[in-house]
DNA sequence: GCATAGACAGACAGATCTGTATATATCAAG
DNA sequence: CTTGATATATACAGATCTGTCTGTCTATGC
Protein backbone atom coordinates (compact mmCIF):
# COMPACT_ATOMS: atom_id res chain seq x y z
CA UNK A 1 0.00 0.00 0.00
CA UNK A 2 1.44 3.08 -1.25
CA UNK A 3 1.66 6.25 1.35
CA UNK A 4 0.35 9.31 0.51
CA UNK A 5 3.64 10.45 0.97
CA UNK A 6 4.24 8.38 -1.96
CA UNK A 7 1.49 9.87 -3.89
CA UNK A 8 2.74 12.97 -3.94
CA UNK A 9 6.09 12.82 -4.76
CA UNK A 10 5.02 10.29 -7.74
CA UNK A 11 2.68 12.60 -9.11
CA UNK A 12 4.82 15.06 -8.62
CA UNK A 13 7.41 13.86 -10.55
CA UNK A 14 5.56 13.07 -13.87
CA UNK A 15 3.76 16.71 -13.62
CA UNK A 16 7.32 18.37 -12.72
CA UNK A 17 9.15 15.99 -14.71
CA UNK A 18 6.75 16.86 -17.87
CA UNK A 19 5.78 20.30 -17.21
CA UNK A 20 8.60 21.78 -15.70
CA UNK A 21 9.10 22.78 -11.90
CA UNK A 22 8.23 26.80 -11.72
CA UNK A 23 5.11 25.99 -14.62
CA UNK A 24 3.49 23.29 -12.53
CA UNK A 25 1.58 24.40 -9.34
CA UNK A 26 0.82 22.48 -6.08
CA UNK A 27 -3.33 22.54 -7.11
CA UNK A 28 -2.57 20.53 -10.04
CA UNK A 29 -0.55 18.13 -8.10
CA UNK A 30 -3.08 17.59 -5.19
CA UNK A 31 -5.63 17.70 -8.11
CA UNK A 32 -4.68 14.56 -9.74
CA UNK A 33 -3.08 13.09 -6.63
CA UNK A 34 -5.89 13.37 -4.90
CA UNK A 35 -3.81 14.44 -1.97
CA UNK A 36 -5.73 17.54 0.90
CA UNK A 37 -3.49 20.78 0.55
CA UNK A 38 -2.35 20.17 4.38
CA UNK A 39 -1.04 16.74 3.98
CA UNK A 40 1.16 18.00 1.48
CA UNK A 41 2.42 20.89 4.02
CA UNK A 42 2.73 18.28 6.97
CA UNK A 43 4.81 16.10 4.47
CA UNK A 44 7.18 18.39 2.79
CA UNK A 45 6.81 22.05 4.20
CA UNK A 46 7.35 23.96 0.74
CA UNK A 47 6.98 23.45 -2.89
CA UNK A 48 10.66 23.70 -2.86
CA UNK A 49 11.15 21.20 -0.58
CA UNK A 50 8.51 18.83 -2.46
CA UNK A 51 10.60 19.43 -5.94
CA UNK A 52 14.10 18.28 -4.01
CA UNK A 53 12.32 14.92 -2.61
CA UNK A 54 10.75 14.26 -5.79
CA UNK A 55 14.95 14.75 -7.60
CA UNK A 56 15.80 12.23 -4.74
CA UNK A 57 13.26 9.84 -5.80
CA UNK A 58 13.97 10.50 -9.29
CA UNK A 59 18.02 9.79 -8.76
CA UNK A 60 17.45 6.40 -7.27
CA UNK A 61 14.74 5.34 -9.63
CA UNK A 62 16.91 6.42 -12.61
CA UNK A 63 20.01 4.87 -11.42
CA UNK A 64 18.08 1.42 -10.34
CA UNK A 65 16.76 1.42 -13.94
CA UNK A 66 20.53 2.39 -15.92
CA UNK A 67 22.32 -0.20 -13.48
CA UNK A 68 19.42 -3.08 -14.19
CA UNK A 69 19.51 -2.70 -17.84
CA UNK A 70 23.27 -2.34 -17.59
CA UNK A 71 23.48 -5.85 -16.04
CA UNK A 72 21.99 -7.55 -18.40
CA UNK A 73 25.22 -7.35 -20.55
CA UNK A 74 26.06 -9.84 -18.08
CA UNK A 75 29.44 -9.72 -15.97
CA UNK A 76 31.67 -8.12 -18.54
CA UNK A 77 32.14 -4.07 -17.80
CA UNK A 78 32.99 -2.96 -20.80
CA UNK A 79 29.94 -4.77 -22.60
CA UNK A 80 28.03 -2.97 -19.20
CA UNK A 81 29.36 0.16 -20.27
CA UNK A 82 28.58 -0.42 -24.35
CA UNK A 83 24.92 -1.62 -22.64
CA UNK A 84 24.00 1.56 -21.24
CA UNK A 85 23.72 3.38 -24.95
CA UNK A 86 21.42 0.67 -25.47
CA UNK A 87 19.96 1.38 -22.62
CA UNK A 88 19.57 5.15 -23.52
CA UNK A 89 17.99 4.22 -26.69
CA UNK A 90 14.99 2.52 -24.78
CA UNK A 91 14.63 5.63 -22.34
CA UNK A 92 14.31 7.99 -25.60
CA UNK A 93 11.76 5.97 -27.08
CA UNK A 94 9.46 6.49 -23.76
CA UNK A 95 9.57 2.67 -23.23
CA UNK A 96 11.56 2.70 -19.82
CA UNK A 97 9.17 4.94 -17.28
CA UNK A 98 5.97 4.03 -18.42
CA UNK A 99 3.53 6.87 -17.81
CA UNK A 100 6.49 9.24 -18.15
CA UNK A 101 7.48 9.12 -21.75
CA UNK A 102 10.44 11.19 -22.52
CA UNK A 103 11.26 14.91 -21.57
CA UNK A 104 15.01 14.91 -21.54
CA UNK A 105 16.86 14.59 -18.31
CA UNK A 106 15.01 15.55 -15.08
CA UNK A 107 18.45 17.20 -14.14
CA UNK A 108 19.47 18.96 -16.90
CA UNK A 109 15.50 20.25 -16.81
CA UNK A 110 16.58 21.20 -13.07
CA UNK A 111 19.96 22.68 -13.36
CA UNK A 112 18.13 24.68 -16.12
CA UNK A 113 15.72 25.61 -14.47
CA UNK A 114 17.58 26.45 -11.09
CA UNK A 115 20.65 27.58 -12.60
CA UNK A 116 22.50 28.76 -10.12
CA UNK A 117 25.08 25.92 -8.71
CA UNK A 118 24.39 26.68 -5.37
CA UNK A 119 21.03 26.01 -5.31
CA UNK A 120 19.56 22.91 -3.87
CA UNK A 121 18.03 21.19 -6.83
CA UNK A 122 21.11 21.98 -8.79
CA UNK A 123 23.66 20.51 -6.42
CA UNK A 124 21.46 17.22 -6.52
CA UNK A 125 21.62 16.84 -9.91
CA UNK A 126 24.83 17.48 -9.57
CA UNK A 127 25.12 14.83 -7.23
CA UNK A 128 23.41 12.78 -9.41
CA UNK A 129 25.72 12.81 -12.24
CA UNK A 130 28.59 12.66 -10.34
CA UNK A 131 27.43 9.15 -8.87
CA UNK A 132 26.97 7.59 -12.64
CA UNK A 133 30.55 9.07 -13.05
CA UNK A 134 31.68 7.11 -9.89
CA UNK A 135 29.81 4.21 -11.23
CA UNK A 136 31.26 4.37 -14.84
CA UNK A 137 35.30 4.60 -13.51
CA UNK A 138 34.62 1.47 -11.51
CA UNK A 139 33.68 -0.39 -14.80
CA UNK A 140 36.57 1.16 -16.36
CA UNK A 141 39.05 0.15 -13.84
CA UNK A 142 37.41 -3.11 -14.07
CA UNK A 143 37.91 -3.51 -17.56
CA UNK A 144 41.59 -2.65 -17.35
CA UNK A 145 41.32 1.15 -18.52
CA UNK A 146 44.87 2.86 -18.05
CA UNK A 147 43.04 6.00 -16.80
CA UNK A 148 39.72 4.98 -15.80
CA UNK A 149 38.35 8.22 -14.47
CA UNK A 150 39.67 9.61 -17.75
CA UNK A 151 37.48 6.84 -19.97
CA UNK A 152 34.28 7.26 -17.44
CA UNK A 153 33.94 11.47 -18.22
CA UNK A 154 34.70 10.52 -21.63
CA UNK A 155 31.57 7.73 -21.42
CA UNK A 156 29.85 10.25 -19.18
CA UNK A 157 29.81 13.15 -21.87
CA UNK A 158 28.81 10.96 -24.84
CA UNK A 159 25.59 10.19 -22.17
CA UNK A 160 25.23 13.86 -21.69
CA UNK A 161 25.53 14.85 -25.48
CA UNK A 162 22.90 12.17 -26.54
CA UNK A 163 20.21 12.82 -24.03
CA UNK A 164 20.08 16.52 -24.64
CA UNK A 165 20.18 15.67 -28.59
CA UNK A 166 17.30 13.08 -28.32
CA UNK A 167 15.63 15.79 -26.31
CA UNK A 168 15.87 19.08 -27.87
CA UNK A 169 16.60 18.32 -31.88
CA UNK A 170 13.81 14.71 -31.02
CA UNK A 171 16.64 12.72 -32.40
CA UNK A 172 16.39 9.15 -30.40
CA UNK A 173 19.22 7.86 -32.65
CA UNK A 174 21.02 10.17 -30.69
CA UNK A 175 21.73 6.76 -28.66
CA UNK A 176 23.29 5.14 -31.64
CA UNK A 177 25.93 7.74 -32.42
CA UNK A 178 27.06 8.14 -28.88
CA UNK A 179 27.57 4.41 -28.87
CA UNK A 180 29.72 4.62 -32.02
CA UNK A 181 32.06 6.39 -30.37
CA UNK A 182 32.10 4.56 -27.32
CA UNK A 183 33.12 1.23 -28.81
CA UNK A 184 36.21 3.55 -30.25
CA UNK A 185 37.13 4.88 -27.09
CA UNK A 186 36.83 1.22 -25.86
CA UNK A 187 38.67 -0.72 -28.79
CA UNK A 188 41.76 -1.34 -26.74
CA UNK A 189 40.00 -2.76 -24.00
CA UNK A 190 40.24 -6.44 -23.45
CA UNK B 1 21.10 54.01 -30.97
CA UNK B 2 19.30 51.12 -29.63
CA UNK B 3 15.50 51.02 -30.01
CA UNK B 4 13.33 50.23 -27.32
CA UNK B 5 12.58 46.80 -29.24
CA UNK B 6 15.77 45.71 -28.79
CA UNK B 7 16.49 46.98 -25.12
CA UNK B 8 13.39 44.34 -24.16
CA UNK B 9 14.97 42.02 -26.01
CA UNK B 10 18.66 41.96 -24.62
CA UNK B 11 17.08 42.69 -21.13
CA UNK B 12 14.91 39.89 -21.38
CA UNK B 13 17.77 37.33 -23.06
CA UNK B 14 19.32 37.92 -19.49
CA UNK B 15 17.04 37.89 -17.66
CA UNK B 16 14.90 34.50 -18.92
CA UNK B 17 18.69 32.65 -19.43
CA UNK B 18 19.78 33.54 -15.81
CA UNK B 19 16.35 33.09 -14.30
CA UNK B 20 14.66 30.91 -16.81
CA UNK B 21 11.63 31.19 -18.83
CA UNK B 22 8.48 30.37 -16.73
CA UNK B 23 9.85 32.16 -13.46
CA UNK B 24 11.15 35.47 -15.10
CA UNK B 25 7.97 37.81 -15.07
CA UNK B 26 7.86 40.55 -17.28
CA UNK B 27 7.78 43.42 -14.82
CA UNK B 28 11.16 42.46 -14.07
CA UNK B 29 12.02 42.97 -17.48
CA UNK B 30 10.00 46.35 -17.68
CA UNK B 31 12.07 47.36 -14.04
CA UNK B 32 15.56 46.69 -15.33
CA UNK B 33 15.16 47.90 -19.53
CA UNK B 34 13.06 50.72 -18.14
CA UNK B 35 10.14 50.42 -20.67
CA UNK B 36 6.87 50.55 -20.39
CA UNK B 37 4.37 47.72 -20.31
CA UNK B 38 2.53 48.83 -23.21
CA UNK B 39 5.37 49.21 -25.27
CA UNK B 40 5.98 45.44 -24.88
CA UNK B 41 2.65 44.64 -25.69
CA UNK B 42 2.81 47.27 -28.51
CA UNK B 43 6.12 45.46 -29.96
CA UNK B 44 5.58 41.49 -29.11
CA UNK B 45 1.71 40.98 -28.23
CA UNK B 46 2.90 38.76 -25.33
CA UNK B 47 5.28 37.07 -23.00
CA UNK B 48 5.45 34.13 -25.26
CA UNK B 49 6.21 36.00 -28.17
CA UNK B 50 9.15 37.83 -26.57
CA UNK B 51 10.41 34.64 -25.65
CA UNK B 52 10.79 33.49 -29.28
CA UNK B 53 12.14 36.57 -30.19
CA UNK B 54 14.65 36.22 -27.83
CA UNK B 55 15.40 33.10 -28.61
CA UNK B 56 15.55 34.07 -32.38
CA UNK B 57 18.38 36.80 -31.11
CA UNK B 58 19.88 34.53 -28.69
CA UNK B 59 20.58 32.35 -32.18
CA UNK B 60 22.04 34.87 -34.38
CA UNK B 61 24.17 36.11 -31.20
CA UNK B 62 25.47 32.70 -30.92
CA UNK B 63 26.11 31.32 -34.34
CA UNK B 64 27.64 34.68 -34.80
CA UNK B 65 29.79 34.32 -31.83
CA UNK B 66 30.92 30.99 -32.44
CA UNK B 67 31.75 31.40 -36.03
CA UNK B 68 34.08 34.26 -35.17
CA UNK B 69 35.63 32.13 -33.00
CA UNK B 70 36.60 29.18 -35.07
CA UNK B 71 37.69 31.47 -38.04
CA UNK B 72 40.13 32.81 -35.87
CA UNK B 73 41.88 28.68 -36.48
CA UNK B 74 42.66 29.85 -40.20
CA UNK B 75 41.39 28.30 -43.26
CA UNK B 76 41.87 24.56 -42.09
CA UNK B 77 37.95 23.31 -42.10
CA UNK B 78 39.73 20.44 -39.38
CA UNK B 79 41.41 23.06 -37.45
CA UNK B 80 37.99 25.36 -37.07
CA UNK B 81 36.34 21.92 -35.93
CA UNK B 82 38.53 21.51 -33.68
CA UNK B 83 38.58 25.17 -32.26
CA UNK B 84 35.43 25.28 -31.59
CA UNK B 85 36.04 23.13 -28.65
CA UNK B 86 38.26 25.63 -27.25
CA UNK B 87 35.63 28.07 -27.93
CA UNK B 88 32.97 26.02 -25.71
CA UNK B 89 35.88 26.52 -22.97
CA UNK B 90 36.06 30.71 -23.15
CA UNK B 91 31.95 30.68 -22.93
CA UNK B 92 31.87 28.18 -19.93
CA UNK B 93 34.47 29.84 -18.04
CA UNK B 94 32.02 33.24 -18.91
CA UNK B 95 34.01 35.17 -21.03
CA UNK B 96 32.21 34.97 -24.42
CA UNK B 97 29.20 36.80 -23.53
CA UNK B 98 29.70 39.98 -21.07
CA UNK B 99 27.03 40.53 -18.60
CA UNK B 100 25.41 37.07 -19.38
CA UNK B 101 27.66 34.60 -18.06
CA UNK B 102 27.33 30.91 -18.26
CA UNK B 103 23.97 29.36 -17.17
CA UNK B 104 24.31 26.62 -19.53
CA UNK B 105 22.59 26.52 -23.60
CA UNK B 106 19.44 28.72 -23.72
CA UNK B 107 18.02 26.23 -26.16
CA UNK B 108 19.09 23.36 -24.15
CA UNK B 109 17.11 25.41 -21.67
CA UNK B 110 14.44 26.42 -23.47
CA UNK B 111 13.79 22.85 -24.25
CA UNK B 112 13.45 21.68 -20.54
CA UNK B 113 10.74 24.12 -19.91
CA UNK B 114 8.99 23.62 -23.44
CA UNK B 115 9.49 19.97 -23.42
CA UNK B 116 6.90 19.38 -25.85
CA UNK B 117 8.23 19.39 -29.35
CA UNK B 118 5.69 20.81 -31.03
CA UNK B 119 6.34 24.32 -28.93
CA UNK B 120 7.68 26.84 -30.61
CA UNK B 121 10.24 27.46 -28.36
CA UNK B 122 11.14 23.96 -28.52
CA UNK B 123 11.16 24.27 -32.14
CA UNK B 124 13.47 27.33 -32.54
CA UNK B 125 15.49 25.47 -29.91
CA UNK B 126 15.71 22.24 -32.36
CA UNK B 127 16.33 24.65 -35.39
CA UNK B 128 18.99 26.21 -33.85
CA UNK B 129 20.41 22.81 -33.64
CA UNK B 130 20.33 21.65 -36.55
CA UNK B 131 21.93 24.69 -38.33
CA UNK B 132 25.04 24.02 -36.32
CA UNK B 133 24.93 20.19 -37.08
CA UNK B 134 24.66 21.56 -40.81
CA UNK B 135 27.77 24.01 -40.88
CA UNK B 136 30.06 21.26 -39.09
CA UNK B 137 28.66 18.88 -41.85
CA UNK B 138 29.98 21.10 -43.99
CA UNK B 139 33.45 21.33 -42.41
CA UNK B 140 33.77 17.82 -42.56
CA UNK B 141 32.91 17.83 -46.21
CA UNK B 142 35.51 20.26 -46.87
CA UNK B 143 38.07 18.40 -44.69
CA UNK B 144 37.23 15.09 -46.86
CA UNK B 145 35.65 12.90 -44.43
CA UNK B 146 34.00 9.62 -45.87
CA UNK B 147 30.74 10.64 -43.96
CA UNK B 148 30.59 14.08 -43.35
CA UNK B 149 27.09 14.00 -42.12
CA UNK B 150 27.87 10.89 -39.48
CA UNK B 151 31.19 12.75 -38.34
CA UNK B 152 29.39 16.15 -38.16
CA UNK B 153 26.62 14.60 -35.93
CA UNK B 154 29.04 13.16 -33.67
CA UNK B 155 31.32 16.77 -33.36
CA UNK B 156 27.65 17.93 -32.16
CA UNK B 157 27.08 15.62 -30.13
CA UNK B 158 30.23 16.14 -28.18
CA UNK B 159 29.54 19.53 -28.24
CA UNK B 160 26.17 18.73 -26.52
CA UNK B 161 27.77 16.85 -24.22
CA UNK B 162 30.26 19.43 -22.99
CA UNK B 163 27.62 21.99 -22.44
CA UNK B 164 25.48 20.05 -20.10
CA UNK B 165 28.60 18.40 -18.32
CA UNK B 166 30.51 21.73 -17.89
CA UNK B 167 26.28 23.42 -16.42
CA UNK B 168 25.16 20.91 -14.74
CA UNK B 169 28.41 19.33 -12.70
CA UNK B 170 29.90 23.10 -12.91
CA UNK B 171 32.77 21.24 -14.67
CA UNK B 172 34.15 23.96 -17.96
CA UNK B 173 36.74 21.53 -17.83
CA UNK B 174 33.98 19.27 -20.03
CA UNK B 175 35.04 21.12 -23.07
CA UNK B 176 39.46 19.91 -23.14
CA UNK B 177 37.22 16.67 -22.49
CA UNK B 178 35.34 16.61 -25.65
CA UNK B 179 38.07 17.88 -27.41
CA UNK B 180 40.04 14.76 -26.82
CA UNK B 181 37.42 12.95 -28.28
CA UNK B 182 37.05 14.47 -31.20
CA UNK B 183 40.67 14.56 -32.10
CA UNK B 184 40.74 11.02 -32.00
CA UNK B 185 37.37 11.09 -34.33
CA UNK B 186 39.51 13.64 -36.45
CA UNK B 187 43.06 11.86 -36.33
CA UNK B 188 42.32 10.42 -40.05
CA UNK B 189 41.72 13.47 -41.66
CA UNK B 190 44.90 15.71 -43.55
C1' DG C 1 3.24 76.00 -35.00
C1' DC C 2 1.08 71.74 -35.21
C1' DA C 3 -0.10 67.02 -35.99
C1' DT C 4 1.16 62.40 -35.46
C1' DA C 5 3.56 58.47 -33.71
C1' DG C 6 5.80 56.38 -30.11
C1' DA C 7 6.72 55.89 -25.39
C1' DC C 8 5.72 56.60 -20.44
C1' DA C 9 3.22 56.27 -16.00
C1' DG C 10 0.23 54.06 -13.27
C1' DA C 11 -3.97 52.07 -12.07
C1' DC C 12 -6.64 48.03 -12.61
C1' DA C 13 -8.92 43.52 -13.74
C1' DG C 14 -8.76 38.77 -13.44
C1' DA C 15 -6.44 34.78 -12.80
C1' DT C 16 -3.22 31.94 -10.35
C1' DC C 17 0.06 30.63 -6.93
C1' DT C 18 1.95 29.48 -2.33
C1' DG C 19 0.95 28.80 2.13
C1' DT C 20 -2.32 29.00 6.39
C1' DA C 21 -6.37 28.37 9.25
C1' DT C 22 -10.36 25.87 10.73
C1' DA C 23 -13.31 22.37 11.24
C1' DT C 24 -14.54 17.58 10.09
C1' DA C 25 -13.91 12.66 9.04
C1' DT C 26 -11.57 8.14 9.35
C1' DC C 27 -9.35 4.48 11.62
C1' DA C 28 -6.42 1.80 14.51
C1' DA C 29 -4.76 0.92 19.29
C1' DG C 30 -5.42 0.70 24.06
C1' DC D 1 -15.48 3.53 23.70
C1' DT D 2 -12.16 6.76 23.75
C1' DT D 3 -7.99 8.79 22.27
C1' DG D 4 -4.69 10.29 19.07
C1' DA D 5 -2.75 10.42 14.66
C1' DT D 6 -3.61 11.21 9.93
C1' DA D 7 -6.14 12.91 6.18
C1' DT D 8 -9.93 15.67 4.14
C1' DA D 9 -12.62 19.73 2.60
C1' DT D 10 -12.90 24.41 2.15
C1' DA D 11 -12.16 29.03 2.72
C1' DC D 12 -8.96 32.59 2.74
C1' DA D 13 -4.85 35.77 2.94
C1' DG D 14 -1.33 37.81 0.45
C1' DA D 15 1.56 37.96 -3.23
C1' DT D 16 2.43 37.86 -8.08
C1' DC D 17 1.54 37.39 -12.87
C1' DT D 18 -0.27 38.55 -17.53
C1' DG D 19 -2.59 41.64 -20.07
C1' DT D 20 -5.68 46.00 -20.61
C1' DC D 21 -7.09 50.74 -20.18
C1' DT D 22 -6.56 55.68 -19.74
C1' DG D 23 -4.22 59.70 -19.99
C1' DT D 24 0.16 62.37 -20.54
C1' DC D 25 4.54 63.52 -22.38
C1' DT D 26 7.94 64.19 -26.03
C1' DA D 27 10.10 64.27 -30.36
C1' DT D 28 10.10 64.53 -35.26
C1' DG D 29 8.37 65.91 -39.78
C1' DC D 30 5.49 69.01 -42.47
Amino acid sequence: MRSRRDDLIETALKLFYTGGFNATGIDKILAESGVAKMTLYKHFGSKDELILAVLKRRDEQFRGWLSGEMAKAGPSPKAQLLRMFDALEIWFSGKAFPGLGFSGCAFINAAGEFSDPAHPAHQIAAEHKEMLVRQFTELCAEAGAADPASLAEEIALLKEGAIATAHVRNKPEAAKIAKAIAERLLADLD
